[in-house]
Parts: C-alpha cells; structure tokens; sequence
DNA sequence: GAAAATAAAATGTCAGACAATTAAATGTAT
DNA sequence: ATACATTTAATTGTCTGACATTTTATTTTC
C-alpha cells in the first residue's frame, strides 16, 4: 500500500487513494488502525498536514474515523446503513439539482423505484408501516396544513411504501431517490383539489397491501404516476409560458 | 454562511458543513468561485492549513474541484453523473462487504430493482443496447472464459439490461446496486452447468426485449432470481457445512 | 486499595515560509 | 500592428516546527 509513484498529481489525494484502495479491497479490515499521521507521513514520504488532508478525505467519505488522545487514531470505519443513506440522500439531490433533469425522467425513475418494491411490500407489510401509512394519510386530509407539511408527510408515505418490503438494502437504495425528487414534487402539490385525488390514491395503495393484492396496489401507483406526471406537465407549461423553454427545469 | 457557533467539534468539518449546506441550499451555484483559502481563513477565523483539510472533504465528496496559479481557486463542480456513479458504487460496495448481508436480502434487492427497469427497456431497447446483450450473450458461451470475465460480462448484460431503459436517472441509482452485488454473484458462477442455465435464460430476456414483449422477459428475470437463489443457497450451504453457521455470510 | 497526580501518545490547530502553477499584464522584435 | 517572449501577481500545494487538547496508562499519595 506504500506505494507511491511519483506523477505531479495532488498527493494527499493520492494518498487517499492508496489507503481507500486498501479498504475497498480489503487489505484493511473493519476497526483496524491505521498507523498515525506522523508514521504515515514517514511512510509515504510527505509531511503531516499532506497526511491529514488525506484523512480528511477518507473521512468525509466515512471510510474512516479518528479519535484523540493516546491510544486514539484513525481507524476503518464500518459504514452504516445511516451514513450510507445521508451520502446517498446527498449525492442524489446534487445530481438532481445541478443537471437540468427533465420532470418527466424523474417522475418516471421514481414510481419505477417504488413498483420494484410494491408486490414485495404486499407480501410482507407489517401492521407498523400500514399504521404509518394510514396516519400519514389523515394527516395530508388535515385542513390548512402547509404545503411543506404536506410534502414531507407524502415522502413518508412512499417511504413506508419502500420499506414495507422489508429489504434493507433495497430500502437503502431508494431512499435516496424518493427523497431527492421531493423538491421536484413539492411544485405539483399546491392545491387543495390535487391533493384530494392524491389522498385517494394513497388510500388505495394501502388497502392494497392490507389486502395483500399487489396487482391493486401497482395499478393506483401507476395512476398516481400518471397523475403526477399530468399536474407536473401542467406546472411546467405555467411556469414556461412566455420563456419559450421546453420541458427541461432546473428544480 | 460565516457563522461558526464555538462548539468544540471539528473546525474543519464545521467549516465543510457550512459550506456544503450552502452548496446544497442554492446560496452557491455551479463554476461559482470560492473565497481563496486565505480569505476563508480570516473569515471563519482559522488557519489555513484547517480550511484547507474542509476544502479536501468537500473534494471527497465532489462538491468542489480547485485549481491552481492565478484566478485559480476552489469552484463549486457540477456533479456528473460519471462521478454520482463512481460514488455510488463504491458507497454501495462498502455497505455490502462490511455489513453481514445474507445472499437472499441482496440478491431479492438486485433482481427487484432490476424488474423496475424491464417494463420500459422492453418499450424501448434500442438497437445498440440489443447489440451489447447479444455480445455479451455470445461470450460467456465460449469455452474456456475465466470466473471472473464471465462475472464481468454478466455484469456487461445486466446493466444494458438496466441502460436499456433510456432513463439516466434510473441508470444512476441501479448501477450501484448491481455492480455493489458482482463479489457476491461471483461465487455461484464457477460450474459450467450453471452458466450454460443462466446464458440461456439471458438469451430469453434479450429476445423478449427485441419482441418488445415485456412480459416474458418479466417472466426469464424471475426464473434467473429463483435460479440464482437456489444456486446462491447451495453454495453458502457448502461453505457452511461443518460450521454451523446461519445464511449470514460476509463477502 | 482508592483517589489524585503525572506522563505519554495521539490528533487538532496554528504560524510562517517556500515551491509550483497559471493567467494576465507588460515588453520586445519583426 | 501583431506575434512572441518575459515578467508579475495570485493562488494552491507542500514543508517545518511548534503548541494545544484529549485520552489512556502509569505512578504517586493518602
């Protein structure tokens, strides 16, 4: 791993790279420590505030953690499901908000996401996620609840819809995605009459998988997709009229 | 964005947060150029050497790219895709080696997704994405191909599978689930028998595909996740013949 | 034997310097 | 006047050495 070859690029990224391969492939096991900054720096040749921008690297990926005083240092960190999600949840709204997504793609990536987990969730939802569901479900029939409110509260729902699988992996992987796409979504909820049809929607869903009949519960997820993707079409022609601009927006 | 509350964390991490919020928030756009490390010095009234370690953790992440000499500076990036991916899968990769993920929670998590994307690659597949599954197809027949090429081609038509879908978005999210689970996969492809049952059932997804019948391919997906089940099952069984162990295994 | 003081090891932070790089400004020759 | 070379200034990259802070192990003291 002390290898180091000497092209003209940044070090301490190089370094980052050396010891993040050694982790990914490995070489470094989970708790173990790494040696300290100053035997790094005598390792690897360079002074320690090269070593420790490093660190910081590793570190803002979560691939390590450091801990003062004797016996401290820095060590291989296990990635948790947690971090995992927050990296992803970041990552993905950066993604969507930086490159100019067409709402139509990621509408359509999103209710693609949730179908993959619907009949797995129809198999297996506990009482708990339909009791979160339903509670979100009159929680967004409440008057005069903010549009933020209502918002949040529907990416709870679709969130217990995910989770409802049962699959953590999976609910890890969509995590990300339901929850990058709520700005997107928090432009089609501003009125009263679209979130009547909303509510309607959702609670078929979870009949549906009260029910135990996923073939019920994919056929209203589509038809909120679809009505999703006509009250968002309906935003975007709104919001565009005079600019001459086509579907693309920058949320 | 100055404000840095005199709790006793990290500066460099306080002052990443800082910044990263204000990137995520839209207080800084895209190519917009950050104060020069001097200037943030005096700003959240650190050293630089501290602003330099924050500067690095938002690099970790992306978030910025710095230049060198005149006019150079540190400058919001734009975050590409290529690099989301990159991201993504070595997140994903992590998660899964070093949490204790049992084959059949990853292996339902892989084929879920996967059933996502089947319904629009088969209303879309373009010819090319066509191409790239029969030539996959074509070389995990010949004779003599490594485990590890076979693996590698297996991944090849499992992500055309998923490219095939025309939805960047989409693609986004499942390539790090699908390339995350190759270590795992890799384990029940070392029989020929097995590979000759598993080219065959891609060989029926590619034809569903082209027959843009999205049914059957919908169909040979679930028979390659119960084949690939049943195989994952009687390898862990193997391995644990003698230990005693459950179905959890670490990668 | 228990509590307090001490020592040691490590990360966190600072200050100041120099090297390397890059783009703009300036100068020079054709 | 234009093209090319030189200088200059700004900025990141790196180094050295020091001190502060935190944490654990050890020693001392009662």
């Amino acid at each position: 791993m002390k290898i180091d070859p000497d092209n003209k690029a940044d070090l301490s990224a190089q370094i980052a790279k050396a010891i993040r391969d050694a982790i990914v492939n490995g070489d470094m096991i989970v708790d173990q420590r790494l040696p300290s900054e100053a035997e790094l720096a005598d390792q690897f040749a360079v002074s320690r505030p090269t070593v420790r921008e490093a660190l910081k690297r590793l570190a803002a990926q979560s691939l390590i953690r450091t801990q003062r005083g004797a016996f401290g240092g820095a060590f291989v960190n296990r990635l948790s499901y947690e971090e995992a999600y927050g990296q992803q949840i970041t990552t993905a709204t950066l993604l969507l908000s930086m490159n100019a997504i067409s709402f139509d793609v990621a509408c359509e990536a999103r209710y693609a996401l949730e179908r993959a987990c619907t009949p797995l969730s129809a198999a297996r939802r506990s009482a708990d996620i339909l009791a979160t569901m339903r509670a979100e479900i009159h929680r967004q029939g409440q008057p005069g609840l903010s549009d933020e409110s209502f918002c949040a509260s529907d990416v709870a729902f679709h969130r217990a819809l995910v989770d409802g699988a049962g699959n953590p992996v999976l609910s890890y992987q969509l995590a990300g995605a339901v929850e990058a796409m709520q700005p997107l979504m928090n432009m089609i909820t501003f009125t009263a009459r679209s979130r009547e049809a909303i509510i309607a929607l959702h609670s078929r869903i979870a009949d549906a998988l009260e029910a135990h009949t996923p073939d019920a519960a994919q056929k209203a997820l589509h038809e909120l997709e679809a009505y999703t993707l006509h009250l968002g079409r309906d935003v975007m022609a709104a919001r565009n009229k005079g600019r001459g601009a086509g579907q693309e927006v920058r949320i």
